[in-house]
DNA sequence: GCCGTTTTCGGCCCGACTGTTTTCAGTCG
């Protein structure tokens, strides 16, 4: 095994790191919204927000830190170091429970409504006592809102249809729902005379894990044509907004889809505009005034003459603020930015680094594919390698047994290196792996011996979530420690909007999979993307190794590993640190645990 | 409230669109 393996900075934790920066994180940016709504200074409010970003996205563990050390987050200083403290020390701040006392939260939840901000969630509360959702649609009912001044009839409308919608959809989508949609308009507008580019940008070009809306960016010396096409377009159920440039509307998929069309020349700038994210941009815009520069979707100008000086291409814009071109799944404002100007940019994974993929199934349990046909997908798709990983007996449901498991051994076997593989010498090397249920105790399907004759062990929990916090990292390092283990299956179990991860120390839980060399998987089901971003941020910091995998239970399954890919890259995550980029040899001396 | 190639005070990202205005505030991204 490769020296540099595990020589990764490991970081001593002392608690949950995740649970108590995002605490704090969340009391910093309802005092920002507090601030808003009170009418307070609105650069106060912003420092506030800057700093709740910091403090969620920081490394260590911020209840351990005193006054110096917080003072070292960025955006962090000493009224905002003392508030932290006082939280974590008598449990609540007072500069926060005042304003708290003022403004009912349900106030605070009014601006989740589109269209209405602080300002009128205050306007309201102060002039008619409305402090909730259902007492604003009471009040809308009744034409109270009619008598306060800035309130129309179309706010009165916006508002109504807003309450609808936050009743009704509430919110954000999984990526492949939007990637679909976005691809569909991308291929719709790119067709229409005139349109020079098209692409989406936002938070699906970032490959956040959810997306609210689609933001789709077009070139054009005429932007009428591309707009027409586009609220016509068969999804399309209601143009919320359109103008020049700019056109929003509403689609039958539960999804706005947001048109900007620019001038071609600007369409470096535009793109770096409209991928965001807003504290990424905040932070390159500071950076330009720096400069004497203005950044903004038609390009970077010069202050004084207020000439154009660059706006046709991502690289030249990022160039000319001194930075490298920064890859989207990085621009989240969790340190690129000084990354880029140190140059040190992590040079992320790629789809196309990929060599196999180590988790599927087959129709042996509760895929819907044979083996052969998996193992001829895969082959088409390019990889070296390709393990088949059915499940194990104790998910009994799944009928597995220690015969039926041997004869797929054998047939594996049988087939391995006979499907020819695009664009590599030799065929497929075929894996043969089982994906175990890690039990309550931490046990698995079955004894050492039964286990040796595998490739591959993935192991994950399908059970038993509800466990104590003590009783679920214990039962993860045991899996972690049980030596024919070599990737914990998505790690934390949550379903995207369905079911929360599970209440595990993860912190313990990567550092045992550093100590033993059991690599954590990113699993690229679009459900699960788990692990998640963050905390593959935080393994990484451990020095734990990871496989991106799909968990493919059918042919077009194998395809996800792109939103597994998009997570990686947004935990910043290279080549060297996912081995089912690795050569084989290489892969199959960190199987055998050498080293 | 934070921060520093504008450096201990005076700034703080920028523009489009909407609705209610008659010259602009609020919201959004």
């Amino acid at each position: 095994m490769e020296d540099c393996l595990w020589s990764g900075r490991a970081v001593k934790y002392s608690d949950d790191v995740a649970r108590s920066n995002d605490e704090v994180a969340a009391l910093l940016q309802e005092y920002a919204d507090l601030i808003s709504i009170t009418g307070g200074d609105a650069f106060r409010a912003r420092v506030y927000e800057k700093a709740a970003r910091a403090v969620g996205g920081h490394h260590a563990d911020v209840s351990a830190l005193d006054l110096k050390g917080l003072q070292e987050i960025p955006n962090v200083g000493k009224s905002i170091a003392q508030k932290v403290r006082e939280y974590f020390d008598r449990g609540s701040v007072a500069a926060v429970e005042e304003l708290r006392a003022k403004i009912p939260d349900g106030v605070r939840r009014l601006t989740a409504i589109p269209t209405l901000g602080p300002k009128k969630a205050m306007a309201v509360y102060e002039e008619l006592g409305v402090s909730s959702v259902e007492e604003l649609a009471d009040a809308l009912r009744d034409e109270r809102l009619r008598d306060l001044k800035g309130f129309g009839p179309k706010t009165e409308e916006n508002i109504r249809h807003g309450i609808e919608l936050l009743r009704s959809a509430g919110g954000r989508v999984q990526i492949d729902v939007a990637m679909e949609l976005a691809e569909d308009v991308v291929a719709a507008l790119s067709a229409v005379p005139g349109c020079a580019r098209c692409t989406y940008a936002g938070s699906l070009r970032r490959m956040r894990e959810t997306i609210g809306d689609i933001d789709i960016l077009a070139a054009a010396r005429q932007p009428a044509p591309i707009m027409r096409v586009f609220t016509e377009l068969p999804y399309v159920t209601e143009v919320i907004g359109q103008g020049g440039t700019k056109t929003s509307v509403r689609t039958s998929r539960g999804l706005n889809v947001d048109l900007r069309v620019v001038p071609p020349d600007s369409w470096g700038a535009a793109l770096q505009y409209f991928t965001g994210s807003k504290a990424h941009n905040i932070r390159t815009r500071e950076i330009a005034v720096r400069q004497k520069l203005k950044l903004s979707e038609y390009g970077l100008f010069d202050v004084e003459s207020g000439e154009k000086v660059v706006s046709g291409t991502e690289e030249e814009v990022y160039a000319r603020l001194g930075l490298p071109w920064i890859p989207p799944t990085l621009r989240e404002d969790r340190g690129e930015i000084e990354a880029g100007l140190r140059d040190e940019l992590p040079d992320l994974v790629t789809e196309a680094d990929l060599r196999g993929d180590l988790h599927t199934h087959t129709d042996l349990t509760d895929g819907l594919a044979p083996l052969e046909e998996m193992a001829k997908a895969a082959a088409a798709h390019g990889y070296a390698y390709y393990a088949v990983t059915d499940h194990a007996p104790d998910l009994v449901m799944q009928r597995m047994t220690d015969e039926r498991m041997l004869a797929q051994r054998e047939r594996v076997r049988e087939l391995d290196g006979t499907y020819p593989t695009k664009g590599r010498r030799g065929g497929l090397r075929l894996l043969h792996g089982t994906e175990l249920n890690i039990g309550p105790e931490g046990e698995v399907d079955w004894p050492g011996d039964f286990l040796a004759g595998f490739d591959l062990c993935v192991a994950s929990v399908h059970s038993h979530f509800r466990q104590s916090r003590a009783d679920l990292t214990r039962r993860l390092v045991r899996a972690c420690e049980n030596p024919y283990v070599h990737i914990i299956g998505h790690p934390t179990t949550r379903l995207i909007g369905r079911r929360p991860g599970i209440d595990a120390d993860l912190d313990a839980v990567f550092a045992a999979c550093a100590r033993t060399g059991t690599a954590l998987e990113i699993n690229a089901h679009p459900h699960r993307l788990d692990l998640r971003d963050e905390d593959i941020l935080r393994a990484r910091r451990h020095g734990v190794k990871f496989a991106v995998n799909s968990d493919a239970h059918a042919v077009p399954h194998l395809a996800n590993t792109r939103y597994g890919i998009g997570t990686a890259q947004r935990g910043w995550l290279t080549g060297d640190d996912v081995i089912n980029t690795w050569p084989e040899r290489r892969l199959r001396s960190f199987l055998r645990k050498d080293g």
